[in-house]
DNA sequence: TTGTAAGCGTTATCAG
DNA sequence: CTGATAACGCTTACAA
């Protein structure tokens, strides 16, 4: 490996020099500078990132925490974070999984953003004691080193119920993501919500997982119990979709016995026939919304919790009651 | 930050001893190992990576270098590569862009899984030169330290083609990747190798670019044009997809006038209607394969390189004009 | 079994 | 403007 040792024996200086020379700093001539990035390139130098790291206390890279890196869901929020940190000069690495939890504490990143709800909030608590930097996307957590950058939930869930019922819809399954997921809380809280207003509907809960298989299982329990036409609000789209597959394999027909509306508007969407209702918000956004708070949060400003907007997307997946009726 | 130093000093022992009771060395006493790491539970204590890394000089870190975040194409891949190398103590960060390239040479991954066709090759061959492991699976490039894990690009291609000819269709359009694209070259290099062996077969080419947005500008020059039936493969998935929705709001029907047939078999295949026909094959396979390959590397092993196999996956999206023929 | 000390490649604080 | 030199936190011979 050639090290800035290397560089100042060939250029007869200090390694002080070369250093400096190699920073841009305004302590060496131009002359010497120049030659000392000149002996740099012709060398190959590179600089050896975890001995800058250990000096400077920083590492100017950001890892993003999620719980899996399938699914259409991710790649906007990424690509959202990605180009507000390389705009200021940070770098970005995806992670998943426990095993790459450590990297935070570890310091081999300069802070992190979390949609992940396999990454403990006590965790995640001690570690922003330590100092580190986070924005949270999925979870509510009070701690000065903390940000918050969460979905409407409460917007959403109350859109896509209300939206049932006005459809002329009476009964009302509810297909929940995993108990311990916050999103999937505060939809069911909004439902509830919604549902209390109106005497009328009859509301079924069914336990979910957030994945396709929920959605499946789902779907089977639907058949089983199926007396009259009825609506289904999957609390996110990868269970809807779960449930559109299984219901494709059945005499049932969305959008006719079975209505269906989903939360994500994942790209998968686009492409369902009859096209899946569901609940849309800008992932990019979200993910430059992020981006942006953990670097305030880094630079040591103050930051307000921001909160993203939600927008019902209607579709030929939830079948219009009232027209029937009339 | 709490260091071993101040785990020595509350235990009264020093640094070397607290280093090697931390590493579970046979070296101390079970006594004071236990005392040590009481202490160090006490304090919070955690190592600092860049320490580590500098005195190691590894760090346990694979990095996978993607074109993009996007697209149901990546989660599989990943995830195959994220369970081989967690199994083996090693962590996976995501990378995409130019900026994180510097990454490899700067030393803060062991190695790095490269599907990214941004990258140059001159420079993968300059970091090789230098030591670096590296596992490619979107080019040939021939060194030491290099490992090429290949799709069967010239089976998958050829499949697609002899499909559309199987099937009576004697027009075919193809939709091209990038110019620099090493899958789209040698997908093209195949579909003239088929084309050249059937005589009657009248192929135009329409230069693409492995994204959606390329798949739609094919599907408006495709109707500007279109005289009779005829038959579209688009060298991947992401395009046939933009083709699809392009078509739709068009007047020609995919699987009647127009037959279209992908290549990757993307999630978002399973939705469409009519099923797309496309090329598939194992991307979690893939993806587990590269990181034996590139752990076999870094372990000195000699490896030799592999190959990932393809098979057909036939959907309505193509007609069948043998039928209508006969 | 434990301690001493050198060094990994940088940066940054002093003197010169 | 440039050069010694001391860190940064950790690992690992080698000594004791």
């Amino acid at each position: 490996m050639v090290s800035i040792k290397d560089i100042a024996k060939k250029a007869g200086v200090s390694i002080s020099t070369v250093s400096y020379a190699l920073n841009g700093s305004p302590k060496v001539t131009d002359e010497t500078g120049a030659r000392i990035l000149a002996i740099a390139k012709e060398l190959n130098y590179v600089p050896n990132a975890a001995a800058r790291n250990l000096k400077k206390r920083e590492t100017k890279i950001i890892g993003v925490f999620l719980t899996d890196f399938s699914g259409g869901f991710y790649g906007n929020l990424v690509q959202g974070t990605k180009e507000v940190l390389n705009k200021k000069g940070y770098d970005l690495v995806v992670c998943s999984g426990r095993q790459s939890h450590r990297m935070l504490p570890e310091r081999m990143i300069d802070g992190a953003i979390v949609l992940d709800w396999t990454f403990d909030s006590e965790k995640l608590l001690q570690y922003a004691d330590r100092g580190h930097k986070l924005v949270v996307l999925d979870r509510e957590l009070n701690h000065p080193n903390i940000n918050l950058v969460q979905l409407d939930n409460k917007a959403g869930a109350s859109l896509a119920v209300e939206y049932l019922i006005e459809q002329g819809h009476k009964k009302i399954y509810v297909v929940t993501g995993p108990d311990n997921s916050f999103d999937s809380k505060q939809r069911m809280h909004a439902v509830h919500q919604v549902v209390e207003r109106h005497s009328e509907i009859e509301l079924i809960v069914i336990p979910g997982d957030f994945n396709k298989s929920g959605g499946e299982a789902a779907a089977e329990l639907l058949i089983a119990e199926y007396t009259a036409p009825c609506a289904v609000f999957c609390l996110n789209d990868e269970m809807a979709l779960g449930m559109y597959t299984a219901l494709a394999k059945s005499d049932y027909r969305i959008g006719e016995q079975i209505s269906l509306i989903g939360f994500d508007n994942i790209e998968m969407m686009d492409y369902t026939t009859p096209r899946l209702a569901t609940i849309d918000y800008s992932k990019k956004k979200w993910g430059a919304l992020a981006a942006e708070q953990l670097l305030k949060l880094i630079a040591g400003e103050s930051v307000e919790n921001e909160r993203v907007y939600v927008t019902l997307v209607k579709g030929e997946s939830v079948w219009d009651r009232n027209k029937e009726l009339s």
